[in-house]
DNA sequence: AGTTTTGTTCAAAAAAAATTGAACAAAATG
DNA sequence: CATTTTGTTCAATTTTTTTTGAACAAAACT
């Protein structure tokens, strides 16, 4: 709480609040959210879904939807909606800050949280949305009278087994990182 | 135009081996497709890349990079690219065809083949590259002086933790769909 | 009441990624 | 060796995705 002034800050301002919201990130801070920026991408994510949980992530307190925004200086609306989509998937959730209004956010940083996140709202909808077209195709291909048929039969039922050991998977992942999630 | 649905195709030509090559392709083949086009995009792959592993694993035989081209109505230099790509991750295998000089190509439809290759290929080297940058961060800490010092060491201690984990799944992910891999 | 603060939404702009196509190279054919 | 066939490369274009920012709404202050 005391003004620890490692690296010089504008001490001309009051140092009690605002001072810490506009200090700028060290150099290892912006070395961790780089990271996830890269991280990220490897889950499809956006840049700035990286940029705002590695924030949070390398941030001693919980920050404020403006504060990110000037640490980070991308626009509201991207923190915005980076954060909702933190918050939907578990990645972040919301602190209460004693005698401030903004809503602060902290990252869960817990591996099995995070993947069971994952899991739960981008893999398990997609592998669900799977199994029913499968169905249709299924029927499709039992009523196909062409001399390809039984080759078309053997690779959607490969399919439905690679479905079906995919959703294994995933509960093993889920058991392997901790307790079990609720699909 | 008359009335005749696409269920028809022009028999005027020679019925030998340029037939087979300008089928259009069935409605079943056509929904197959678009099911890996939709599961490719989970893994961050371009659609073309579904598109023509899709092609490889619904039809019989192996097929040439011209006919790809044919029954998708996508350039040369897309099939091309997608080609090289599907054959470096292992998920497409050219085979010999007798009396024909194209290249030919089939679909690897091992779920284990593809796991591996995909790690391997995607995901393997991402986390080398996380595990080099992480020692940086580590000494970049351990100098630290700033009253954060503690917290940004913890961070990047979990990090670490993070990326043994995911090491250990990809193996576990390996050993749960067949033979083992060299990492 | 009005004013300020906080956060969301979404159309437009910018950025990033994928696709095209024409030029090129290499190999096979005649 | 000239021609054709096959496949690659990469700059330009198109498409898709992400980001921005201004308008808006809701709540909290005075």
């Amino acid at each position: 709480m005391s003004a620890t002034p490692q690296a010089q800050v504008q001490d001309t301002e009051q140092l009690s609040k605002k001072s810490k919201d506009s200090e700028p990130l060290e150099k290892i801070q912006r070395e961790v959210i780089a990271l996830f920026v890269n991280g990220v991408r490897v889950l499809g994510l956006p840049k700035s879904i990286g940029e705002i949980y590695g924030l949070l992530f390398i941030s001693p307190d919980p920050l404020a939807l403006d504060v990110i925004v000037r640490k980070l200086q991308i626009s509201k609306g991207s923190v915005s909606q980076g954060l909702r989509f933190l918050r939907n998937l578990g990645a972040v959730k919301p602190v209460y800050v004693s005698g401030d209004r903004r809503d602060h956010f902290t990252a869960v940083a817990e591996l099995k949280k995070l993947a069971n996140g994952f899991i739960k709202g981008e893999l398990n909808p997609n592998l669900e949305s799977v199994a029913i077209r499968l169905n249709e195709l299924k029927a499709m291909a039992e009523n196909d009278i062409s001399p390809n048929a039984d080759f078309f039969q053997e690779r959607i039922r490969r399919i439905g087994n690679w479905r079906r050991r995919g959703g294994m998977l995933l509960k093993i992942v889920n058991r392997f990182l901790g307790r079990t999630t609720r699909v």
